[in-house]
DNA sequence: GCGATCTATGCCTATACACTCATATCTGCT
DNA sequence: AGCAGATATGAGTGTATAGGCATAGATCGC
């Protein structure tokens, strides 16, 4: 990833894995399309996404170590806000090659009961397919 | 992630979340920046990323899920080559964001013996900070 | 068909981490 | 200080998945 002259070595590849981790969980999507619009507080963060109030520190906690958001204390409340808005360059990025994966996915089977992909968080590994007869 | 005048919903965030998951192993980038100078078969890109036979097979195929890799039968090899060459903008974005934030770090601490952040996968998170004194 | 080679996959273990509850910490108010 | 509201965090649980081993499946040459 770069100029195919000079490859990144195994602790840059961990170092790029780790930040796409930190955008590969939906949680965390949502919070920054919230925080999009504006900065807010946590319990409104809360309130908007629907996460537990818990569970949406330990998110924000994680983009922020990762310094795409940023946090700033206003009285009792914290904010926080996007620090790194090139990320949604990069999720407009994802939507195009999910929606472009979809749309092929359409074009071969116009609507047909079958799961997109396997990338997905689900065990739907494949159930058993039997190949050879 | 897109105008801010239609955000994605929940299934389509997943799905979003879901491909920044795949490109989140340093492993499967290794394999992506090996095939990024051409095709390669399977045994090739073993002998190239140091990654288990079994384990490359994996990733490939979870790779090829997602529709970022393509394979093709050569024989008894199987020739896997890049599907969707975006993937690598979208890794040298994150380079940048990457590289920005070591930056920041080192302006902020000149060679200071700190983890960069919490976002990567080790469990180090704070060792034992007794806050309140 | 049989063996050799290449690739994929079932099973297993270990680990990372999202999520929850309970509680600690912090801040402001009285 | 004592109380209340807001946020962070320790501990426990469940799940997803990386990686290893053994082996199944596929393809070629004989």
């Amino acid at each position: 990833m770069q100029h195919p002259a000079s490859p990144l070595g195994p602790e840059a590849l961990e170092l790029v894995a780790a930040r796409f981790r930190v955008l590969g969980e939906s949680s965390r999507l949502r919070l920054l399309q919230i925080l999009r619009a504006g900065e807010r507080n946590v319990s409104s963060l809360v309130a908007a996404s629907g996460l537990a109030q818990a569970n949406a520190s330990r998110h924000l906690q994680t983009l922020a170590d990762a310094g795409i958001v940023g946090r700033r204390r206003d009285g009792q409340s914290v904010v926080y806000y996007v620090a790194d808005p090139a990320i949604f360059e990069l999720c407009e990025h994802v939507c195009g090659s999910v929606r472009r994966r979809i749309d092929a996915h359409s074009r071969a089977f116009a609507g047909a009961a079958r799961p997109p992909a396997r990338a997905s968080r689900g065990k739907a590994r494949k159930p058993a397919a039997p190949r050879g007869g």
